[in-house]
DNA sequence: ATACTATATCGCAAATATACGATTATATAA
DNA sequence: TTATATAATCGTATATTTGCGATATAGTAT
């Protein structure tokens, strides 16, 4: 852009925006889904279930780690991932706080 | 992108992340919240508030229709806006049902 | 008809995101 | 030590997003 505004808004709202955005690729929900199906954390399976390059799953990885929606662990020579659901939960209720209050589901609009 | 593999992921994680986009700019999060506070529907008091101009809100909120967050009507030379709870109540559930089902809160894990 | 108001759209510039191959770093195996 | 395997990082090309001013469009008022 030609410049960056989100410095302007708010914490909660930079919060809100920055949680929404790990999620808004198909490859990082498919990530997400499949480290949150295994048993137990997985490392480069998620690989060879994209369709995708190392490389390109590796930055996703990165990014849901930045936005701390992943724990990661080094094992030997694997890395290995599994869901921070506290950063989920933290979401849902950031969520719901910041929208349904004031949500009668107005009848009164368009 | 190189390219784009969208089209590679299935109709939900694509439906998610659709969503998740939306919401993923802290000035759209901001448009939602005004739109969702207030009793009536509301138009370019929105420019008023926020940090933006007039075209980059008008921008933002064509997004937020493209993604079915908002519903638009025109009053007058007026453009009036409401959340459409219908697709939040639609995400909710699926994203639910994508990452909660096989979550115990893996105490395995990392 | 003319002026005014509100909003959408267009065209452009700059910033970010996506994707990949090549390389690097580290751990394990031979 | 050397080879192998796994995953992170770097460099780069391309696509998309963000933002604004200018313009277009359409309703309202004079």
């Amino acid at each position: 852009m030609a410049q960056n505004k989100k410095g302007e808004f708010s914490k909660k709202e930079n919060e809100l925006a920055d949680f929404a955005n790990a999620i808004s690729h198909p490859a990082r929900v498919a990530i997400l889904k499949q480290i949150a199906d295994r048993e137990t954390c997985i490392c480069g399976e998620i690989v060879e279930v994209l369709p995708l390059a190392q490389s390109t799953v590796s930055q996703h990885l990165k990014e849901l780690l930045k936005a701390e929606l992943i724990n990661g662990e080094v094992d030997g020579t694997k890395s290995c991932y599994c869901i921070n659901w506290k950063t989920f939960e933290k979401f849902e209720k950031t969520f719901n706080e910041f929208f349904k209050k004031a949500n009668s589901h107005n009848p009164k609009c368009c």
